[in-house]
DNA sequence: CTCAGCTCCTGCGGGC
DNA sequence: TGCCCGCAGGAGCTGA
C-alpha cells in the first residue's frame, strides 16, 4: 500500500482521533509482524496519552507523554482502520479479513483503531529519542533540505541505475516504485541510467518533479490500489493520475511523444517508463 | 562501500 | 469452474 503520500494521508485520517487521546487499551493479538512487538510495549501505552502524530519517511510515529513514541510501519499491506463512537455508518469493506487485525488501539473516547495487515511486512516498535530505523534514513523529500545538490552529492560515483538509487532510504526517505517511476517520467529521465551520471540541471529538475509528484498525491488522498482505503474508508484518487505506473502498453501521455509506456525489471521490480521521452 | 538477489507473508487476477 | 503461477505499494540481510 503505502508510500511518502499514503502515509501521509494516514497520519492526517489518525491525527483527529489520537491528538490529545488516552490510550485506554492496546491488544495485541500475535507475537509481532516483521518483527516481535517490544516486550513493554502494552505496559508503555496503556494509559499514555498521545501528545502528536509526526511522520519521518513511511513511518508514522505516536509521540506519549513519556519518553517514549510508536513507531509504525505499514510494510506493503498495513492499514490503519478507525472505528467507534460518533463515526457514523463506517462499512469495512469484507475484503478486510479481521483475521489480519493484529494491533487494536482504544482510546478514551471510545474510538477503536486497528492495524490490519494481511502480509505482515509492517513493524511496530517504541523508540526512545532515536531509532536505528530513522537514523539511516536521508533527507525527507518535501523539506527544504532535499536539493539537487543533496541529490547529487548522493549519487557521486554510484553505478547502479538512478530507479533503484532513488529507493534507496538513505538517499531520500520516502519514495517507493510507484512515485519513482512517475517522477523520473516526469523528469524524463531513463530509469536504467547510472545514478551518477545525471547533469546536475536534470538533477535540479528531477527534484523539483519529485516534490511535485508527492504534493498532488497527498493533495488526492494518496492513490487506492487494489482495496486500499483511507483511514475513513474513502479511497484516494491519484491512482486516477498516474501518467505510467501500471500503463504498459498505453500512449505515453506527454504532449507530441507518441511513445508507449514499457514495463521493464530492475532488482526484481516492474519499472515503468517511455523509451520515448525518457532518455 | 556498492549492488543484486533473496526473503519474509498472504491475496488476487489472469491464463489455461 | 477450478487450479496454478506470477505479481503486489517494503526493506533488511547476505554474499559477491
Amino acid at each position: 500500500m503505502p508510500e511518502l503520500p499514503e502515509v501521509e494521508t494516514v497520519r492526517r485520517g489518525l491525527q483527529p482521533h489520537l491528538e490529545g487521546r488516552r490510550i485506554a487499551r492496546l491488544t495485541l493479538n500475535r507475537d509481532g509482524l516483521r518483527w516481535k512487538f517490544p516486550p513493554d510495549l502494552v505496559q508503555v501505552a496503556t494509559g499514555a496519552t498521545v501528545t502528536g502524530l509526526r511522520r519521518r519517511s513511511k513511518y508514522v510515529l505516536l509521540d506519549l507523554d513519556r519518553e517514549a513514541a510508536i513507531l509504525i510501519h505499514l510494510g506493503m499491506s498495513g492499514r490503519m482502520l478507525i472505528e467507534g463512537a460518533g463515526l457514523g455508518d463506517f462499512h469495512r469493506d469484507p475484503a478486510i479479513l479481521p483475521r489480519h487485525d493484529h494491533v487494536v488501539f482504544e482510546t478514551d473516547a471510545g474510538t477503536r483503531i486497528t492495524l490490519n495487515d494481511a502480509r505482515r511486512f509492517g513493524m511496530v516498535d517504541l523508540i526512545r529519542g532515536s531509532s536505528p530505523l530513522l537514523d539511516v534514513l536521508g533527507p525527507e523529500p518535501l523539506g527544504d533540505d532535499f536539493t539537487g545538490a543533496v541529490l547529487a552529492a548522493a549519487f557521486v560515483g554510484r553505478r547502479a541505475p538512478v530507479k533503484a538509487a532513488l529507493l534507496d532510504q538513505g538517499v531520500v526517505a520516502g519514495l517507493g516504485n510507484i512515485y519513482v517511476s512517475e517522477a523520473l517520467h516526469r523528469a524524463g529521465i531513463d530509469p536504467r541510467r547510472a545514478a551518477g551520471r545525471i547533469g546536475r540541471a536534470r538533477l535540479d529538475a528531477l527534484v523539483s518533479h519529485i516534490k511535485d509528484v508527492l504534493t498532488e498525491a497527498i493533495a488526492a488522498g494518496g492513490s487506492s490500489l487494489r482495496d486500499h482505503r483511507q483511514t475513513t474508508g474513502e479511497l484516494g484518487y491519484f491512482q486516477h493520475s498516474f501518467r505510467v505506473y501500471d500503463r504498459e502498453g498505453a500512449p505515453c501521455p506527454r504532449p507530441g511523444c507518441g511513445g508507449s509506456i514499457q514495463r521493464i525489471v530492475q532488482s526484481g521490480r516492474s519499472s515503468f517508463w517511455c523509451p520515448r521521452c525518457q532518455r
